[in-house]
Order: C-alpha cells, then structure tokens, then sequence
DNA sequence: CAAAATTCACTTGCGTACAATTTAATTGCG
DNA sequence: CGCAATTAAATTGTACGCAAGTGAATTTTG
C-alpha cells in the first residue's frame, strides 16, 4: 500500500509573486466589495454579512438557524452574535421550534419585510460600482461557484 | 442644478436571490480558500493573512509597514497586530527607520527566510485543491483584478 | 524659521470568522 | 424502554478587518 505521494512540483520563481496568487485575487476583492458596499449599507444600518442574512430571511421569511448558516457557509459561532444584533435592531425575531426545541427559528418583523424595498437602490448602487457587463458577472460567478466546489471537496 | 439622479433599475425578483450575487460568489470563494489553507499553513504555523505578509517579504526582505499595507490592502490597524505575532514568532523583526522615524521597517529573520523553502509544498497543495486549468485561474485572476480596480474607483 | 498640516504607526472598539467546548434536546440502538 | 451517540445553538478564545482617535516625526507654508 503506497504512502500518499505527494507531487510537490517546483514552482517557477515569477508564480510566487503575491499577484500571480488566485487566492489573493479573491481575497483582495472580497474585502473591495464589502467596502464598496459600506456606504451604501449604512444608509439603512447593515453590515455587509447582515446584508447576506437579510438576502436569505427575503427570500423566505422564517428559517431556522442552521439553514441559514448552510446557504451563507457560516457557523453557529459567527451567526450567533450577528442574529441577535439584527434582533436587537428590531429587523428579527428569535423563536424555539416547538417541534424541535434544539432550533431557533428566525423570522422577520414588519420592519425587517419592509427593508426588502431597499434592494433596488442598494443592488443598483452596486452593480454601477461593480463596472462589468452582466455576462462577465455570470461567467465569474459561475467560475467562483465552481472554484468554491473544488476547495470545499479538498476537505 | 439637478440633484444626482440615481437610477434605480427595477431588479428582476429572480436576480435578487443570493446565489446570483457575484459579490457571494466572492465572499464564499475567499472563505473556502482560507479553509483550504488551514491545514496546510498549520503545519507551518501562519494563517492565511500572516501567510499572505510573509509571501510579500519572500519577494522583498525588508519593506515599510506602509509598503505592506499597499500590497495587500490592509491599513496598520489590522497589519500591527498581525505583525507583532509575526515577530513573536520569530519570522520577522521590527525596526525604526533611522532616516524617518515615523517609519517601521519590517524585515525577515533567518527564521523567516528559511520558511520560504516551504514555498513548493504550501502553492503544490493549494494548486490541487483550486483543481482548475492555468488558463482558467489566469482568466479569473485578471477578471477580478479588473472588478477590484472597478469597485476601488467606485469609492 | 515657526506654526499648521500631513504622515506613519499604534491603539481602541466593534463586528465578523472559526475552532473548541458546553448545554439542552432528540435519535438510534440494543 | 434506556442510555449512548448525535444534533442545534450558544459561548469562549483567538485572529482578523476597519473606523476613529492618539502621539510622534516630518513636510508644507506663510
């Protein structure tokens, strides 16, 4: 039974270099979009990953916590403290599934369901910022989307 | 003077969902990248964003925290205390500038030089894991630079 | 040249991320 | 049924990110 062999090629020297790194590209743009997002946010007092749950709770208006956290890759240590921060902003409410009492569900409020009428001017102001035609968008999405599956599979 | 007219576009509902966000596609992929690395970089005792920094000495030993920000982004803030770990793990050291003493210079150990032979090992794995063409990962690499410069400008 | 403005790094405070642990509830299995 | 394994959420501890503010050094300007 052959040990793992691992294929540690060499590398040439220019792919070292920080720009040539994939992982960086992603990185680096990662933060871009949640400071070009940060204006805009503000306006109605999100954070960028706040955003990203009120994306989730818009599309259906009660889950339970750990459906959330699969649909955003978060765990229960990240999502914890932003739920009851969006709870503590009215936008959210906390209830235990009475079928389950291991689950909380999280629903929106009036306030929450009303911020939904935001989205226009929010994904406008962001699709100008982002600069690409919407067919390069799909394609990097779809790409990114592919690339996330590999990663994920690696582990 | 006509105040800035926004135009906000009606969104289709469809596009509204969060797996059509490129910005997700972005924020996940960044994710999975950072998981992907764990494993690896434990073994040398960095995480990602320290691995990213020492990336930047390999290519130049001894640059200004200022410099470093630039490179990857990061303001002092997040860079000073990063560095300090850095240093307490003996991979770099800290020095005033003698010319401008408002300046820190950063610079690799011994230490910190010989890590850059785990250089191979860390860029083989990580290659295996992305598991896309060099062609793709180039093509994606420009993509998101170009939307990096787009949503900086924005700003 | 001296006061004002700027620059650089550090610090503080807040909000993620995530590993690891804890607690409570439910499931599975003999 | 009864107890061990599993599951869900919360908590704890460490490490980013970043805004805002501090203090020291340098540059700009009147």
């Amino acid at each position: 039974m052959k040990a793992k062999t691992a294929k540690v090629m060499e590398i040439p020297e220019e792919e070292k270099r920080l720009d040539k790194q994939l992982c960086f590209a992603v990185y680096a743009t990662a933060h871009a979009f949640t400071r070009a997002y940060k204006p805009i946010l503000d306006k109605v007092g999100l954070t960028y990953p706040q955003y990203l749950v009120m994306l989730v709770l818009w599309e259906k208006a009660e889950l339970p916590v750990k459906t959330i956290g699969e649909q955003l890759d978060l765990d229960s240590g990240t999502l914890s403290p932003l739920l009851k921060r969006l709870e503590q902003n009215g936008l959210i409410k906390r209830t235990r599934d009475s079928r389950d009492e291991r689950q909380v569900i999280v629903s929106l409020t009036p306030k929450g369901q009303a911020m939904r009428a935001e989205i226009n001017t929010i994904m406008s102001s962001i699709g100008e910022a982002i600069g690409c035609t919407l067919e390069e968008m799909g394609a990097m999405r779809e790409m990114l989307t592919r690339l996330r599956g590999n990663l994920n599979a690696s582990l």
